[in-house]
DNA sequence: CATTACCTGCAA
DNA sequence: TTGCAGGTAATG
């Protein structure tokens, strides 16, 4: 489910409502797949007495960063959410870990499908887990010219180019559609045939559509909700995003569906070239 | 580059 | 029953 504003919009949330708290060491699980092969105890020993100093964003992990270096980075992959709830209280559906904290509140990570992950990371773990991934596309020094420098020697189509999170991070199969549309550019189109005014477009077009989603709360189609159990807006407003056969907002052409890199991709062809 | 795997729920 | 879903890693 969960992009770059959704991801950003549940960090913030839990920022919010962590930050200054402290772990108690309580490590519940009926998954233990998502601790990624950490024991539920080890967790727990881990982070036990252990302050959260903030919680942020790196491209689509949730870091809770502890007082002493260490983090915990949750990643929600397709259906993840995660919430604050009382410790006294039985987990909610598809609520996978659960997380005591010495104030007698609880960090609950939900998942579905069970893809995501709740990961203990050391400063070298975060170190080497970041590096694998591109620029933020809202970074202050993410401008046009870094843009089409991430694309520079490499082949292929803008969509697949667009969702490899070591080209940029955080892009996910919504936005690209999204900032595609917006940009009048076809998934398929080559990157080595996008011109220096296209790729201008391209960023204004990126940072426009998150920018947007991430005042609206994110994207709700399904499981995702923002950090205090809310549904986001931005599923009202997507141009083209599970829009086929819907007329296009600017010419009216019904908008067309393909599959790209096995992901179904929403355009309009008539806009899009 | 394409395919498969990881999981569950829901709509066609 | 089949196909599809916001992600990503592993495998030919």
């Amino acid at each position: 489910m969960p992009e770059l504003p959704e991801v950003e919009t549940a960090a913030n949330d839990l920022n919010g409502l962590l930050a200054g708290a402290c772990f108690d060491g309580g490590v519940w699980t009926d998954w233990p797949k998502a601790l990624g092969g950490l024991a539920p105890e080890a967790l727990g020993r881990a982070i036990a007495g252990r302050g959260i100093a903030r919680v942020f964003r790196r491209a689509k992990w949730i870091v809770v960063a502890l007082s002493d270096g260490s983090a915990l980075g949750l990643h929600l992959r397709m259906s993840g959410s995660v919430s604050v709830s009382s410790a006294a209280s039985a987990p909610g559906p598809h609520v996978h870990v659960g997380l005591g904290l010495e104030d007698g509140r609880r960090l609950d990570f939900r998942d579905v499908r069970k893809f995501g992950r709740l990961l203990y990371l050391d400063p070298a773990a975060q170190a080497a887990l970041f590096a694998r991934y591109g620029p933020e596309p809202l970074a202050p020094d993410f401008t046009p010219e870094a843009l089409a420098g991430r694309f520079a020697g490499r082949r292929g189509a803008l969509k697949p180019l667009l969702l490899n999170q070591a080209v940029v991070a955080g892009l996910g199969n919504i936005y690209v559609d999204e900032a595609l549309f917006r940009a009048g550019l076809h998934p398929l189109r080559s990157a080595a045939r996008v011109s220096r005014r296209e790729w201008t477009r391209l960023h204004a077009a990126i940072r426009r559509v998150l920018t947007d989603a991430i005042a609206r709360k994110g994207t709700t189609l399904r499981d995702y909700r923002t950090g205090t159990g809310e549904r986001g807006e931005n599923q009202r407003h997507l141009a083209v995003y599970g829009r086929e056969g819907e007329p296009c907002a600017r010419c009216e052409t019904p908008i067309s569906r393909i599959e790209v890199g096995q992901r179904g991709t929403h355009f309009c062809l008539k806009c899009q070239k």
